[in-house]
This record gives C-alpha cells, sequence and structure tokens, in this order.
DNA sequence: CTGAAAGCGCTAACAT
DNA sequence: ATGTTAGCGCTTTCAG
C-alpha cells in the first residue's frame, strides 16, 4: 500500500510548464500569466496532486507545526492533567488560534527526563518551529532546556525564576484581591484560604493580593491550607481548617476543583454555603456552573490567554526576534450563588 | 537567528568515516564494527548533532507522525469538547500509548467542510501517517474521506454506517443491561432514561441494552428524554421528565455529566436521591466521583481503549494490512451513592 | 514572466 | 564492514 502521489514533476509535464512554474502557482506568488495559472491549477486538479510536506519543509526550514507541551511531574501525569477542565480550555485556545495560521500542534506530555529529552529532541530535530509550554511545576526545567536549544517559546504564566523568554500570564494579584473583596463586602469575617501549591508563582501572587486586600482592611493574617488542584486536595485542606478554626465564614480556593471540594466538606458538616461559610473559587472553568451552590469565582481569561501563546510565537516564528514579550490579562469576579 | 544545526556531513568528517556509517549508527543498524561506533558517538556528542526530521522523513516516507482527529460541528466546537472529561482521557491514553512507540500526535478539530479538508491535505501531504478518529456525530463525513485518501486510520467506536475501517468500541449494549439490571435489582418500579443524541450508534446501543434487561424481567416500555451530553442537557431532558412522569423512581443517563444535571434538579425538586430516585450515569468520569452524592455509572475503560486505537494504528503502519480490526471492551458497573 | 539547475539532509541500494 | 552514489520532492537563485 504505496500511498505515494503525484509529485511537481507530474503536474509540471501534464501542463507543459517547468516545476519551477507549478510551485510558483502552488505558493501563490504573482509573476506568473493568468492563462497559465490556469492551466496548471487545471494540471494540478487533473492529477490530484498535494504538495509533499517534508520536501517542502527540508528546503523552507519551517514544518508549520509547533509543540504545545504540558509540563509537570509525576505519575500518571498525562491522566491527570485532563481531569482539570483548565488544560482544555489551553488547548482549545491554542488550537483555534493556530490553526487560522496553518499551524498545526503537537501534543506532548513532559514530566520526566526522558520525557524532555523527547521533547528537547523533536524541536531540534526541526520537526516543530517552536513551542507553547504549559508548566504545573515551579522548578521545571524545560524552559530552560528549550531555551539552551534556541527553540522559540512561549510560556503559559511567568517563569518561577526569571527568564528571557515571552509568557502570557494573568494578573493573579489582582485575582486574589478581588476575592478578598468580595468576601469582605459580604460581611465575612473569618476568612482562610486553600492555597495553591506553594512554590507556584501565581499562587504566590494570588495569596498576596488576597493578604494586600485584608491588610487594607485592617484585618490580620489569614490561615492558608496548602492544596494541590485537585477536588480531593480541597476537600482535605478545608477539612483541616475547619479543625484548626471552626468559625471560618468565608473561604479562597484557589482553584474552582478546590473550591468545590471544600463545598462539598462544608456541606457534610452541616454548613450552608454560602450563608453559614461563603466560597470562592478561582478559572471559572466548566465545573464552576455545574455543580450546587454554582461557584462564585475568579474568571481567567484561558482561551484568550491561549490564543495569545499562539500569536506570539507565531509572530516570534515569522519576525526577527524583537526580544520576550509579555502579556498580562486582567482577571473579572464572577458572582453565582457560593458567595 | 538561523537554528540549522551540524549535518550528517560534519559528523562524519569529523569521526573520519562516510555519511552511510555514520547514518548506520545513528539508525543503530548492526553490521558497524563496535570501534567505529564508539567514534562516531564520540564525533555525534562534539558536534552536538540531531537528525533532521524532514529529510529523513522525505526519504523514509514516514513522519512518525499521527493526527488526532476529533470531528463533530457545531459552533464553539473546540471549546465545548473539552468541557466533556472524557475527551482528555482519550487524548491521554493515546498521546501514552503513542510516545512509547516514538510517534508525535498531532491534535486537529474537524467541525467544519473548510476544517476538514485541512485534516485530509495534512494526511495526503504526508505530514503525518495515519489518524485517530473521535466523532461526536453520526453523519460524519471525515472517516469516509480519509479512507478515500488511502489515509490509515481507526475510529473510536464503530461508525453509525457500515464501513470497512478497524476500530476500538465498547460493548454498550451490555453497559445500558448493567444499569437496568442495578435499578431493577434496587426496587426501582418506574424507571426513565435520559438519552444519548439519537442518532449516535452507542446510544441507541444503550438504550436498546436497557430495553433489553427490562423486557426481560417482564417491564413494559420506558419514558426517554433526548440529551446532548452536557449537564445542562441533562438537567433539561430531567425537568421535562418529571413533568410527564412524577412518579419516576430511578433513572440512566447515558453519561455522567448528564447524570450530574439530573441530580440537580432532583433536589431542587426536593428529591432524595437515591431513596426518592436512583440515579445511574455513564462513563466513570472525574465528575463522578467529585459530586454529591457521588455517581453509580457504568464505567468505560476509555484510557484502555484508546491506547488501544494507537496500537491499532501502529500495528497498520507497520505491517501490511490485514483487514480492519475491531476491537470491544467491556464496561464494567461502579456503585457508588447515586443508585 | 519562465526555465534550468543547484541543492536542502538524509537513507538505501549497490559496490567493494 | 564500509564507502559511493543516486535519489526523495521541493524551493530558489540565477539566467534568459
Amino acid at each position: 500500500m504505496d500511498r505515494r502521489g503525484p509529485t511537481l514533476e507530474d503536474v509540471a509535464r501534464e501542463a507543459g510548464v517547468s516545476r519551477a512554474t507549478v510551485s510558483r502557482v502552488v505558493n501563490g506568488i504573482r509573476n506568473v500569466d493568468p492563462g497559465i495559472q490556469d492551466l496548471v491549477r487545471r494540471a494540478i486538479r487533473s492529477t490530484g496532486y498535494t504538495p509533499n510536506g517534508a520536501a517542502r519543509s527540508l528546503v523552507t526550514r519551517r514544518a508549520e507545526t509547533v509543540a504545545l507541551l504540558v509540563s509537570g511531574a509525576g505519575d500518571a501525569f498525562a491522566a491527570r492533567v485532563f481531569a482539570d477542565p483548565f488544560f482544555g480550555r489551553i488547548v482549545s485556545g491554542a488550537v483555534t488560534c493556530l490553526r487560522g495560521r496553518a499551524i498545526h500542534p503537537v501534543l506532548m506530555f513532559a514530566e520526566s527526563d526522558a520525557a524532555r529529552t523527547q521533547v528537547v529532541d523533536y524541536l531540534r530535530r526541526g520537526s516543530a518551529d517552536g513551542a507553547l509550554v504549559v508548566s504545573v511545576q515551579a522548578d521545571d526545567p524545560l524552559p530552560r532546556m528549550l531555551l539552551a536549544a534556541r527553540v522559540p517559546l512561549v510560556l503559559f504564566a511567568r517563569p518561577a525564576q526569571p527568564l528571557p523568554v515571552s509568557y502570557v500570564d494573568m494578573d493573579h494579584r489582582r485575582g486574589g484581591r478581588l476575592a478578598a473583596e468580595h468576601l469582605l463586602a459580604r460581611g465575612c469575617r473569618h476568612l482562610a484560604v486553600i492555597g495553591a501549591p506553594r512554590d507556584l508563582p501565581a499562587g504566590r501572587d494570588r495569596l498576596a493580593g488576597f493578604r494586600d486586600a485584608l491588610g487594607r482592611a485592617g484585618r490580620g493574617p489569614v490561615p492558608v491550607a496548602e492544596g494541590d488542584f485537585t477536588h480531593d486536595g480541597g476537600a482535605a485542606a478545608m477539612t483541616r481548617l475547619l479543625e484548626e478554626h471552626p468559625g471560618v465564614d468565608g473561604v479562597f480556593a484557589a482553584n474552582d476543583l478546590m473550591a468545590q471540594g471544600a463545598c462539598r466538606i462544608l456541606r457534610e458538616r452541616g454548613r450552608r454555603v454560602p450563608e453559614d461559610t461563603a466560597v470562592v473559587g478561582f478559572d471559572d472553568s466548566t465545573v464552576a456552573t455545574a455543580c450546587r451552590p454554582s461557584l462564585t469565582t475568579v474568571r481567567q481569561p484561558v482561551e484568550k490567554m491561549a490564543a495569545a501563546m499562539g500569536e506570539l510565537l507565531a509572530d516570534q516564528l515569522k519576525g526577527p526576534p524583537h526580544g520576550p514579550a509579555h502579556l498580562v490579562f486582567e482577571p473579572e469576579l464572577v458572582v453565582r450563588e457560593s458567595a
């Protein structure tokens, strides 16, 4: 079963012109006589010609492909990643943006040294022109490796260590402030936080913003239980919080999944949400509207951010490098039932 | 910024051998003197050589890449797809399987004629060696188009129209039976179904299996409200069901998201789940354990199925075609709180 | 505006 | 066991 199709040569012969001319027509280059253009197009149709990607790629040095990398650690990483609707949103935003530019995304997980090596090799081999990277780990070595390999790349979220690299991010500090202000405004007096893993810049910023607002309102320190972005992690954190601070009447969770886990525990303990304890989530993921009470949450415009990543990378691939670009989006508080 | 690296030629010169020998070492072909192998490897290291993918691809006629196609219709298709954890599971299963074989998945959505054309072109261009297709639409034209282009492919789920193509599927009929038997066994007397879109074979089979079991138990016809696999669709269907059959005490929903939507409505109407109305879902997706009551559901081994798709395709790419293969997996009832 | 010709970097016969 | 050679299918100067 050989899927080898007709080549430029075949089309050229059919049309009675040279390969170069066919190539020009295929690539939409002007300076081709309209009559001949027609001739060629007809020949293309009649032969059923499609350009060969590898051959083209070999000379243009472009694969019209980028790697979409999800980077983090742990067993069953791939399986866990998509349990959070967050990643699906990134993927769909990126894919949608790239497809408009006829760039194709190759999805890869980089959760071990072996996987990272595979990823870097893939890029060095020229199979992809650049990379879109989503790290869920603070000390992720991947961006550095890619930078060392001179791979054009754009990160989702500012790296934990400063790096000369483009990224798209959100103003998490502001997000944390919005959450705190809302909780304060609805009269909560005993706040608590279910935080992100301690070393993630985004998590730190959300917490810092939350504290900012508290400080400004003359409030003291706030108890924090660390979560892991999962439903169960949120539930566990809420349980701990309740043991040590039974009087808590307002909770800010660093993502919606954890907020949902927290709500579950609160209700199992006989507390009404939001009457007894209000809960604010983060992300505005699909679960925010699917649960009862629906979640009041800080919306991240993830799809837009992912699309921006794609654009930034596309620009970088096209023009000469203008140095790292940083795009920071604004969060938005979405008020629903939980707070 | 030219990322052009050293070539085979450079390595050959450095090692004082021919390009062919270097190529043999790189590709792990025996019949190379161990001493020379060492020499070459050293030269590879010292030059920092990585093979060029396009050049290799041009002669081997293999891209070591497959397209992972999600096919369906509608606006914002890409965005909606990942709202259901189901797709994330497929993707992660497929990626995990393929990576072991050094095959890279390109993710594409095919929801319009333009998108489908782009997809077929991509394959015809040789940029991918084959396709893994997940259709969420009964009359999806994509498989046929791919078949016509002689693209090796494997479908997730049997196509609505018989097609000479390999696929991986589950015994949905059996899944429906499991759900019915469980509901019957727990003493439900007034059953109802929240079905899948009517034209999906999987949905039809689940319903048929459900009816099978009912018939065998001497039960008559069962009311069915059609859903669209979303949380809200499930809620809407449940609402309709309740209006026409207020006495319903057992519901089978064609996926977990709809089951969750149904539970929401039931509780809003003051009914206890499962005491007043039991609910059985389908898929055993991540939402099944995240909600209260947790869902009793029919588990689909999605990751395994997706991995099997990858294997089937890999085999097809490797060996000579042995005709379409069909792999059918068994469902499993997972009993939790909702029924 | 069109054609001829030179590669892009690699693999795979075929010789040796 | 190694080297020589001929392409894979395309783009792109460079002439004309």
